[in-house]
DNA sequence: ATGACTGACGATGTCAGA
């Protein structure tokens, strides 16, 4: 507590996560000690797998977290949790029809806009599935361009692509794959050519770094995953990104989700921001 | 070997995930 109060006072640090719960009803428990253990201040969930009126608020509130849910019955959905507030809550594409899937949230947090995303899997890339995956992401690039020019943006998510041979453990093998196919990755390119940077690979350039482990057969224990979690940065806050790390304990943790947390720590004014007021 | 686990829904299986 003692050091926690320091960190707030004197560092002006914040933390932002992401993480695909993989459902958080069955993650609760988990997700609680979680939170209890790394503080962030903001929280990006994805896989929610919950309606907004089962989703276990009570939990968020009792460990300070305002929270801004768009959930849907067993698939999808996204959400923010912040203990320093959030305003002007918004769910879906720029352009969402009604009955679209859950799978984008935006909030603002002391003048940063933060989206929440759950990019389409895609299924197979001769799939039908697959050109949706690719029409969400330039349909994201939009709402982004649309919605968020000019302010600072910290973007999270389950994008379900590896952008670099780096961000997979077999790249040959991967290559024209789903996850790892030039389409997906030059959308989600496009995309981080608004101005946003991948902060994962501001401190960190080599590879065997995944957010994602099948949970079949031994990939764990072998290390055989995918980056395919990202938090992304507006290139203000990019520059007060100290640090950041994949979570890689929390996937071995019992009755684990299969993705990591991804956290990214900001110091500086723009943290100073986003920092909670307590 | 389009398999292996896991969760939701709601049933003794099917779909989806990645």
């Amino acid at each position: 507590m003692l050091a926690r109060r320091l960190r707030r006072s004197y560092s002006a640090s914040v933390l932002v996560a992401s993480w695909n719960v993989n459902s958080i009803r069955a993650r609760q428990d988990l997700v609680e000690n979680w939170l209890r253990d790394q503080r962030p201040d903001v929280v990006c969930l994805q896989e929610t797998k919950v309606v907004d009126d089962d989703f276990p608020s009570e939990m968020f509130q009792r460990l300070g977290y305002a929270l801004a849910v768009a959930g849907q019955r067993s698939y999808n959905g996204v959400a923010i949790a912040s203990r320093s507030g959030l305003e002007d809550v918004e769910i879906g594409l720029w352009d969402e029809r009604p009955g679209a899937d859950r799978r984008l949230i935006a909030a603002t947090v002391n003048g940063v806009r933060v989206f929440s995303t759950y990019v389409p899997n895609g299924k197979s890339v001769a799939s039908p599935d697959f050109a949706v995956k690719l029409d969400f992401l330039e349909r994201l690039r939009e709402t982004l361009a649309r919605k968020a020019a000019g302010v600072p943006v910290i973007l999270c998510g389950d994008f379900n692509v590896a952008l670099e041979p780096e961000d997979v453990y077999d790249p040959i093998k991967f290559e024209g794959q789903l996850h790892f196919h030039p389409d997906e990755r030059v959308r989600l390119e496009r995309l981080l050519e608004l101005g946003l940077v991948d902060a994962f690979r501001i401190h960190e350039k080599g590879g065997g770094y995944y957010s994602w482990w099948d949970y079949r057969g031994a990939s764990l224990r072998k290390n055989e995953g995918l980056r395919i979690d990202y938090v992304f940065l507006s290139r203000d806050l990019a520059e007060r990104c100290v640090s950041v790390r994949i979570d890689a304990a929390a996937r071995r943790l019992p009755r684990p989700s299969d993705h990591a947390p991804v956290i990214v720590q900001l110091s500086g004014p723009s943290a100073e921001a986003l920092q909670a007021t307590d």
